[in-house]
DNA sequence: AATAAAATTTAGGTTTACCTAAAAATTATA
DNA sequence: TATAATTTTTAGGTAAACCTAAATTTTATT
């Protein structure tokens, strides 16, 4: 079965609400892919007449089974390519997102089996996110809000999540990156900055903002 | 400025054709894009418009310096990932066109420089066709027919055209492959089938069709 | 429960890239 | 050189994926 550029994205993006809310409006779904709910409304009764989304007029949706599958595929590729780009290719893990948006609708499956094999067949993806596997399966890991972790407790970095801004110059000029053992000294509730220490640094204040984005194995 | 996939293609067809003939006819770039001559005109007063190509109704057309730029750099990508496919991921040359055409669109400049320093800058994809550097220049070597090879003297394959046939199980079968070194002991011309001799092998025959896509340097 | 607000869908357009069939221009042939 | 054949273009349509504005349905509020 055929799924165009535009489906792909429609499914994916889906996806990715479905995982944190569970059910997906109209409205959210357009926020997410910069599109107007009539857009929505119109691809929703393409996707649903393809089976690959549960949908009633005016009800919240969500993906079917086979919606799910493919899904897993396109954030597989995606998530493959942005490893390759920043393994292989030396990008930066928050240069890769775009690029790699472009590259997850190539449609050889070959291809992805034997990308897969070539690069070890990694289980995350440079921002710490799970690659689904062939199958569609994640190695799911605890990642915790650097802001929640118990104080004075060793943790190690598992996840950046940049929202488009400028957060990576931050966190190159800390020298944090995924693997990143570090602790929380303090928390100051005024505005949410803590005060980390790292292995053989001098302990240092970063934001409630940027902390926000930092995720951790405990 | 942006070039649709579709833009793309038209321009890196109107290269080939123009590489072979000179100029092009509506009828033979429709034929080559699987399109209707229609289609062709419509989308020629287009690229008309985008300075692309030289064109007046009724009359053959060519590229313009910027629509030649503009192809070097969508055959550059194509090769480059066939390239990748490859020597990397370990496919053969006759299975990597199409998965290449699919990359060849993607769009980040970066990407392909970066891809390119990967693999190492390489000269010829694995086709045996010149890669564009980033300024578009080509290393061009002469090709010469198999077929038009002076007799009882050593040549070395540089190229090999599949035409979507079945040619690379022979020449899997002769293990005839870019680099190979072999000469051309007798031609028949009843059929056009060539006796070939290479390095501590038994002389063998192939057929002038198959020969006919084995290009070489002699 | 009635009404206001918000969310969603429908109706009717647009653009891109295709198409077929008919008309026009060019080229080849008698 | 007139006419036939071929090539190319024009005219008019279709499907995908978007849009705005208006209508409808659902949800929230008084």
């Amino acid at each position: 079965m055929y799924f165009s550029e535009s489906e792909e994205n429609y499914i994916k993006e889906i996806y990715h609400i479905q995982s944190v809310q569970g059910m997906v409006s109209t409205n959210a779904l357009a926020g997410a892919l910069g599109a107007r709910a009539a857009s929505v409304t119109e691809m929703l009764k393409k996707l649903q007449k393809k089976k690959l989304v549960h949908y009633k007029p005016y009800k919240n949706f969500s993906l079917t089974e086979l919606g799910n599958r493919v899904a897993l595929e396109v954030v597989r590729k995606h998530r493959l390519w942005e490893y390759f780009l920043v393994h292989k290719l030396g990008f930066s893990w928050h240069e890769v997102h775009d690029i790699a948006e472009e590259m997850e609708h190539v449609s050889s499956r070959e291809l992805i089996q034997r990308l897969d094999h070539y690069l070890g067949s990694p289980a995350f993806d440079p921002h710490g996110d799970p690659i689904p596997d062939k199958n569609g399966k994640l190695k799911i890991i605890k990642q915790n809000r650097l802001t929640e972790v118990p104080l004075r407790k060793w943790v190690i970095v598992n996840a950046l999540k940049e929202q488009g801004g400028h957060m990576h110059q931050l966190l190159k000029h800390y020298d944090i990156h995924i693997g990143t053992k570090l602790k929380v000294n303090k928390k100051f509730d005024f505005d949410g900055s803590l005060e980390i220490k790292m292995d053989k640094q001098t302990p240092a204040i970063i934001s409630g903002e940027v902390a926000k984005n930092i995720y951790c194995t405990v």
